[in-house]
RNA sequence: GCGCUCUUAGCUCAGUUGGUUAGAGCGUUCGCUUCACACGCGAAAGGCCAUAGGUUCGAAUCCUAUAGAGCGCACCA
């Protein structure tokens, strides 16, 4: 008996030794397992590419969720003799790990950014993303992650950075990329553009002031955006302004003395909303906007990108909105302008990182446009992105989010990429005068870059190609695109997954993996998330630290179905510890039982396996291949959560339970032949158990795989799958 | 407003295309230091599968409605 099986399961001094040992045999590069002759040079090709962790600090348990079920696709496919590709990377993350290091910096040396400046920033962030990238790759293989690590990559490192330019330049040459002057998420506390979906609601209970506006009352949360406000919008319909016509000229007393005002008709105002009369603010509304656009209507700006009223607002110019709206409203009362006032709640706009408010204003930035026929194809980007995952090709699990996804697609803008921070991929736009060049910086002197950076899901949506050394025409691009698949949070479905379909369709006029596979948020024993601010999250360092990674993965994956958030305990996860335990006791009970005496020695049993099998062993082994068969269909086609689960009870309440308990007897019998058979049955089905967790529990089925006399393989990692073991 | 999901044992959840007596983990109760394992073994209690209809030889599973919970998108003068 070796001496470790003497112990309980140790996973503290047990997996890191693996991992190692792993990672030396090179076995995670496919090209290494052609080279080592455990996988066929012309076998199919599997591929995976992880989704990059920010940079912004360390790994959640959601992470170690995602790593889990990839790492058991992975796994499962590299046994079954595929050329299995797993490409590590992290991601830049811009505007997310900018603002922690601004919020640092502000804090310990209470700073900003300008007073760093642009050069001395950018420093500092990419020590603090350095600091991340080790952490983080080093919780990647606390996990077990199998990873090709020489393919590492990173969003913004130069073969990436190429990938983007090179991008760029072709939307921009199709004429999808424009620069405009558009109403944009303009967030003032990160002084930076953001998307529409890095915004997030939040309801706020207010006022609702009605304002007399000459003949007509008006209705408004904000009055400080008021200043500005000459045109009055009735619906065309509505009978209680028929008396005005539409561009008829009205003088009135407002905030800051006469003016001239102008009647619009407009349908999109909603006649039973406060009077079914309001002016408008075309520079910091989206509404307001599309309604001047469409009357040709002058716009001006009110609020400045800090948040402060301009001297359009007279004696109020300079003041924070906050501050001002109080005074202004004491105003149009002493005015006699406030007509009545009214509880109020509704949703506010806060950016998504740094909590600010947004406040829209008018912007230059460079757009995507999603509704522009792309030349000589017929067709929009949302025409695309639709017709990827509508004709089948790309297959969404749980299928109920392809219903998602549609109503999301339906209601995609223009997406607007240039953000003013200054982490991240610079615009690949360089001007001199009157000229513009796009994509690679021009020769010669006088020319000066866009000073904007892209959007960081520009460079993460074309992750699938851009790790694979596109646009380089590499054999890795020809060999693992599109990737088999593509796995994580269903919260991610429209900011990441979306447009990896829309840059891969663009770009390449294919897609970019076959199946998305969706897991749900790892949430706490209340079912809230796991956040810093609650203290309530686990450290997938920690949890592996105490109860070792099989035990986390087993937690993670059993009856975790897709699309579903879970409730994560350390009971739960220490109930897989003694699993492994368990498992580890079976292989100690089988690794001595098994063995023949003779003489002094001890001797394991030979022969053909099947051979000499007592009715009742060939039925044994025949569900032992049963369950075979189950778990390979399962995880084929997505049920890992069910495979994990069924691996589980048949290696405790069959293997352990009622197998080792019915051979007790015989092995300790008078009849040799029946010890034999039965203790080569024993042996047959550890080691087929063992192949089956590997995946799901790789350590300490490695670990005990190293010490079976049936093994064939120097490593169970690159075994052959039981399923395909026909005997 | 549009859309999605969920409701199964005390708790957290499985239940794959409808098919014997609906399962697991944790928890609870009782008994066991039985020579693989107390990170264990044996046993037990605990469920009109949210409610009401329908389809079917047969429904936790399919359909409709209702109630409750959660979520996404849009609007928000």
């Amino acid at each position: 008996m070796l001496e470790k099986f003497l112990k309980p399961y140790d996973p503290a001094a047990t997996e890191g030794r693996i991992y190692e040992v792993w990672e030396k045999s090179g076995l995670f590069n496919p090209d290494e397992c052609v080279k080592q002759g455990v996988t066929k040079a012309d076998a199919p090709s599997y591929s995976i590419v992880l989704p990059p962790p920010n940079v912004t600090g360390r790994l959640h348990m959601g992470h170690a969720l995602m790593l889990a079920i990839e790492d058991v696709f992975i796994r499962y496919k590299r046994m079954r003799g595929f050329r299995t590709l797993w490409v590590p990377g992290t991601d830049h993350a811009a505007i997310a790990t900018q603002s922690v290091v601004e919020k640092q910096i502000k804090k310990d040396e209470n700073k900003n950014r300008h007073d760093l400046g642009r050069e001395e920033l950018l420093k500092r962030i990419e020590k603090f993303a350095a600091e991340s990238h080790d952490t983080i790759i080093n919780q990647l293989k606390t996990m077990g992650a199998s990873l090709d690590w020489s393919r590492e990559a990173f969003t913004l490192d130069e073969t990436r950075s190429r990938a983007v330019r090179t991008v760029f330049r072709r939307m921009y040459d199709a004429g999808l990329i424009y620069r405009g002057h558009r109403i944009v998420n303009w967030d003032p506390r990160g002084q930076t553009t953001i998307s529409d979906d890095e915004v997030v609601y939040e309801e706020e209970k207010t006022t609702f002031y009605y304002l007399q506006y000459g003949p007509f009352t008006i209705g408004t949360a904000r009055p400080e955006t008021k200043f500005g406000d000459k045109y009055v919008v009735v619906h065309p319909d509505d009978a209680r302004y028929a008396a005005y016509k539409d561009g008829q000229q009205i003088e009135l007393e407002w905030i800051n003395g006469p003016i001239t005002a102008t009647v619009i008709k407009d349908t999109s105002i909603d006649v039973a909303f406060g009077t079914g009369a309001m002016t408008i603010t075309p520079w910091h509304s989206a509404a307001d906007f599309d309604i001047a656009e469409r009357h040709e209507l002058d716009k001006e700006q009110i609020i400045d990108e800090y948040g402060k009223l301009l001297p359009i607002a007279g004696e109020f110019a300079g003041m924070k909105i906050g501050e001002a709206r109080g005074k202004i409203v004491e105003k149009l009362r002493a005015k006699g302008l406030l007509v009545k006032e009214e509880p109020y709640t509704h949703n506010v706009a806060t950016a998504e990182r740094t909590g600010g408010i947004i406040e829209p204003q008018i912007k230059l930035q460079w757009f995507i446009d999603v509704n522009r026929e792309i030349p000589g194809r017929g067709k929009t980007l949302k025409d695309l992105v639709i017709g990827a995952v509508r004709s089948g090709a790309i297959k969404i699990i749980p299928e109920y989010f392809e219903k998602t996804y549609f109503h999301w697609v339906e209601n995609l803008r223009d997406w607007c990429i240039s953000r003013q921070i200054w982490y991240g991929h610079r615009v690949p736009v360089w001007y001199k005068d009157e000229e513009i060049v796009v994509g690679e910086a021009p020769a010669g002197d006088g020319w000066a870059q866009d000073e904007d950076t892209l959007d960081t899901w520009f460079s993460s949506g074309i992750w699938t190609f851009s790790t694979l050394g596109w646009p380089e025409d590499t054999s890795d691009f020809k060999t693992f695109h599109p990737n088999d698949l593509l796995e994580t949070g269903y919260d991610i479905l429209p900011f990441w997954v979306m447009r990896m379909i829309l840059m891969t369709e663009f770009v390449l006029n294919t897609i970019p993996f076959k199946v998305v596979y969706l897991h749900g948020l790892v949430r706490d024993t209340q079912g809230r998330k796991m956040s810093k601010s609650l203290g309530n999250n686990l450290d997938p360092l920690d949890i592996t630290a105490k109860f070792g990674a099989d035990a986390a993965r087993m937690a993670l994956v059993v009856g975790n179905t897709p699309g579903t958030d879970m409730r994560m305990s350390e009971d739960k996860i220490k109930g897989y510890k003694h699993f492994a335990n368990k498992l580890w006791n079976v292989a100690r009970f089988i690794l001595e039982n098994a063995r023949e005496k003779k003489n002094d020695s001890k001797t394991w049993p030979s022969g053909p396996e099947r051979d000499h099998f007592s009715p009742r062993e060939h039925e044994l082994l025949n569900e032992c291949d049963t369950l075979a068969k189950e778990v390979t269909t399962d995880i084929e086609e997505f049920r890992v959560y069910l495979a994990a689960e069924k691996l589980y009870h048949y290696a405790w309440h069959e293997l352990a339970d009622k197998i080792l308990e019915e051979s007790k007897p015989i092995l300790v019998g008078v009849d040799a032949d029946a010890r034999a058979s039965r203790a080569r049955l024993l042996l047959a089905l550890l080691d087929r158990t063992l192949r089956l967790l590997h995946p799901f529990m790789p350590f300490i089925t490695e670990e005990i795989w190293q010490s079976l006399p049936t093994k064939d393989s120097q490593f169970l990692m690159v075994a052959t799958w039981p399923a395909t073991i026909h005997t």
